[in-house]
DNA sequence: TATATGACGCCGT
DNA sequence: TACGGCGCCATAT
C-alpha cells in the first residue's frame, strides 16, 4: 500500500468538503481535479468512506446531475431532500437546472 | 497474485 | 437526452 493510494481518498474528501453550499458537482470533475481524469468510478467509490467523514456526499452526482448515489444514504430519498434544502431543485432523482447550480473545482478551485 | 466489484464517463446507435 | 456496451482504475476479498 503506496502513501500515493492512500492520499486518494483524502484528496477526493478535501474537494468534496470544499464544494460550496447550494451547489453540486460531478464526479469525474473532482477526478479531473486530481488529476485522475479516468478515476471517477474512484471518486464515488472513496465516498462509500465517507460516511465517517465530514464529506457532503449528496452534493456530488453523476455528469448528468443525476443522483446515482442516493440508494448509498439511509433513507431512499435523504439525498435529495438535502440537495432541496440547498435550494436546488431535484426531480425524479435528477437535478434540475444543473447549470446554474454546478460546481467546477477545476474552474472555481 | 488474481478475480470481482462499482456513488462513472465516453462512444455509438 | 435515452439506452446499451466498453473501458478505466483503485479497493476488497
Amino acid at each position: 500500500m503506496k502513501p500515493e493510494t492512500l492520499n486518494f481518498f483524502d484528496k477526493v474528501y478535501e474537494v468534496a468538503k470544499q464544494i460550496p453550499y447550494g451547489k453540486v458537482t460531478s464526479y469525474g470533475a473532482i477526478a479531473n481535479y486530481l488529476g485522475a481524469a479516468r478515476s471517477a468510478r474512484m471518486v464515488g467509490y472513496a465516498m462509500n468512506g465517507s460516511g465517517s467523514k465530514d464529506v457532503p456526499a449528496h452534493r456530488v452526482v453523476n455528469r448528468k446531475g443525476l443522483l446515482t448515489g442516493k440508494h448509498h444514504f439511509d433513507g431512499t430519498n435523504l439525498m435529495q431532500q438535502l440537495l432541496e434544502s440547498e435550494g436546488i431543485e431535484v426531480i425524479d432523482n435528477q437535478i434540475q437546472n444543473l447549470e446554474s447550480v454546478y460546481w467546477d473545482p477545476s474552474k472555481e478551485l
